[in-house]
DNA sequence: GCTTGACTTAAACCTTACTTTAACTTTTAC
DNA sequence: GTAAAAGTTAAAGTAAGGTTTAAGTCAAGC
């Protein structure tokens, strides 16, 4: 064992999550972590920089599923160099720019909405999307793309 | 029964939720619908504003509990006036303006990272939380506020 | 007036993302 | 060397947000 290794509750009050959670992480094949002859887990400090991922991640709100494909390209086995980090922070950024633009064209339509005379059914696309669904197809066709994909959960 | 009455299948089309939706969100208090006198539902138009307004917070992840909240402020009994959407409009403005402020925190974030050599565990602070972290307390304490709080799932 | 498609309910089931529990073992500190 | 704190597992439980199923009723068209 390298003097480097954390234990489970490092670990957890260092990143914040419960070790329960770190339990889940591993079963899940998110994080891994060796043991000591005991049988206990140690890890590498490695490690808090994927959980500190995770979180962001999940914070905004992605599957760990996704997560999981993202953390994929990150190598456990030797320490992750600038180029690994930013393939990552790319594929990310790609992300999270959909995101932001998801939402702001929300806030927008929202904003048009309460300047519109929202009172006419016929004239709110924002709020009212029922003529252009029932023209386009089910759900709420106004929606820029990413929002109309269903929920991960 | 007025005659804008809608059956079930007719706004599940027109809005894009299966029945079994329509049903869990009137049995959760987010919409509501009259009877006829055999016991069928028939939903007043006003509803697909509604349904429209529950999907756009959900694509956004608010959870069903907030969307609720929101909802409340509209009246079920007389047609919402612009007011009543005016009013809601602005509360719904402030959620988005903060979960925009996040994203974008995180992607810049992000942005710093590639370029700031994340090689050295000591310099990264989007994605090596732990030195802050084990001085302020558990979590991502380095994050806005809104991405520290527990996720809504 | 009857068939067919749409509708009704309660209850069970599903997925994601964890947490809790129970019974037991390791480590650490004195 | 022993007690307490921390760790282990499998399995069950929880919460949100619905969907599916089963068994039966209503409404519309011919």
């Amino acid at each position: 064992m390298l003097e480097e290794a954390l234990t489970v509750s490092e670990v957890a009050r260092r990143s914040g999550f419960a070790p329960s959670a770190l339990r889940f992480y591993e079963r899940e094949g998110l994080i891994t972590a060796q043991r000591t002859d005991g049988g206990q887990r140690r890890y590498g400090r490695i490690v808090l920089r994927r959980l500190a991922f995770i979180r962001a991640a999940r914070q905004v709100g992605l599957a760990l599923e996704e997560v999981r494909e993202v953390l994929a390209e990150l190598p456990e086995s030797r320490t992750p160099t600038r180029a690994d980090w930013s393939r990552i922070s790319r594929l990310w950024r790609e992300r999270l720019d959909e995101q932001i633009e998801a939402l702001v064209a929300l806030r927008d339509g929202l904003d048009s909405c309460i300047g519109c005379g929202c009172l006419s059914l016929k004239r709110c696309q924002t709020l009212n999307p029922q003529d252009i669904a029932a023209a386009g197809g089910p759900g709420a066709v106004y929606l820029p793309r990413r929002l109309r994909d269903p929920l991960p959960g």
